[in-house]
DNA sequence: TTCCGAAAAGGACATATGTCCTGAATGGTA
DNA sequence: TACCATTCAGGACATATGTCCTTTTCGGAA
């Protein structure tokens, strides 16, 4: 993590994201800019953070471990997410282990700033509609992975990463894939397998391209991560 | 649901829960009291939902159906639990039904007043206290049925239900159970047995005993539901 | 007490998914 | 081009969990 008091380039990511209120001036003094290098981790499971970041550019990924080291993807996150508001505004610890996938800058403040904020309507509306977004998000996969199997969880996240124009997805980050839908790397391939014998897509050297949008959306029922964050990920 | 204008009656609550800065008078006029018979539905999953409550009395379950009919039983909440907060928020249509387990009351306001509650500092402290809390202990649950198996979980379960003192689950809900823990009836006696043969816990006729603390400890490894607001689940 | 019906428990089997391993494809390098 | 190392796909098997149905238990009515 490197620290940077680009006050400039603040302001400009601020004013990208429409944050100028939610930020008056009186409280710029404590923001930062943070930089991340690919792989870093901007948070981690089991330690109390210290800041709250807000995503501007770049991606991160967010995970859990279980005791015995079977990882759970939970989603990845583009701006502008925000990241530890929820353990800082409890003083709990992370949950998540956040990492950088790109390079990635963020702004942020020590959570010694909160009693600042959270006097602040602009702000507190701000976080509310944020982290409300989120648990909506966070219900619907939840509910979603505990109550489909993988077949339709597959044609749902197919059908959320292509378009019509862009009907291909790189297989480099099947493993990735495999993590975000809940299942193993070995059974994903198997469902392909299956999908592919339904001429549903076509499996090429390192990309799976869909053939048949309405046999996914069949098979898929709802497409589910519609509105969900993971729309991000490709 | 009925509808009573009990100011009395909603200022005690208020009290008694320490709200009355969370709603100050001047808000108050829009504030009533609903009541609620057991199996009523709060909210209905699909539905827009009107109003927020704020669960004074009584227990609700919160629940989630698939296209194909299967039930997930997300939790079961207790005072002081808020509803419908997220989606009236967001202007989103409700992700899970609230049914009403005992008689229920709850004080709410329809939505349409959000927009001067929402000007409020302590008001929406409050509710970002909540949301976030809610947050985190459906994170908890998240991860934990994706990556621990049933044994693991029934452990946590019976660790979080009862106490040395009070070593019994009634065995009357166990569909309840296999429900919260998100699996089959069938499934969890299962498990059941599985826990007696190793003279963990002890069947009886409508109750399942607590037999060795520790045992169960070492097979959850640990117990997710000590923070969780699943614990009110009896 | 005996018998019946409802509720609970358990058996048999089916299915989904995970783990481990082998063999094939791929790209880089000599 | 030939060879090697790495990655990827798929086979074989193991395990967890679900579904369906039969058996058992138990309270209550006759």
């Amino acid at each position: 993590m490197k620290e940077m008091m680009d006050t400039k380039r603040i302001h400009q990511y601020l004013t990208e994201y429409a944050l100028d209120d939610v930020f008056p001036s009186s409280l710029r003094q404590h923001l930062a800019l943070y930089r991340f290098e690919p792989e870093e981790a901007l948070c981690t499971q089991g330690e109390v953070p210290e800041y709250i970041f807000f995503l501007m550019r770049g991606k991160v990924k967010v995970y859990t471990t279980s005791a015995e080291g079977k990882t759970l993807l939970i989603n990845f996150t583009s701006p502008l997410g925000v990241i530890g508001e929820i353990e800082c505004l409890n003083e709990l610890e992370n949950l998540n282990t956040v990492s950088a996938v790109t390079p990635v800058e963020a702004v942020g403040f020590h959570k010694r700033w909160l009693r600042l904020y959270r006097e602040e309507v602009p702000f507190l509306q701000f976080m509310l509609q944020l982290v409300t977004h989120k648990f909506y998000n966070k219900s619907v996969s939840l509910s979603f992975n505990l109550l489909y199997p993988v077949e339709v969880r597959l044609a749902s996240y197919l059908l959320s990463v292509t378009t019509l124009d862009d009907a291909k997805v790189s297989t480099a980050n099947l493993k990735d894939t495999a993590n975000l839908i809940g299942t193993s790397y070995r059974h994903l391939n198997r469902v392909i397998l299956q999908f592919c014998s339904m001429s549903l897509i076509e499996r090429n050297r390192g990309t799976l391209v869909v053939k048949d949008r309405k046999g996914l959306e069949a098979a898929a029922g709802r497409n589910i991560y519609e509105n969900g964050d993971r729309r991000e990920h490709r």
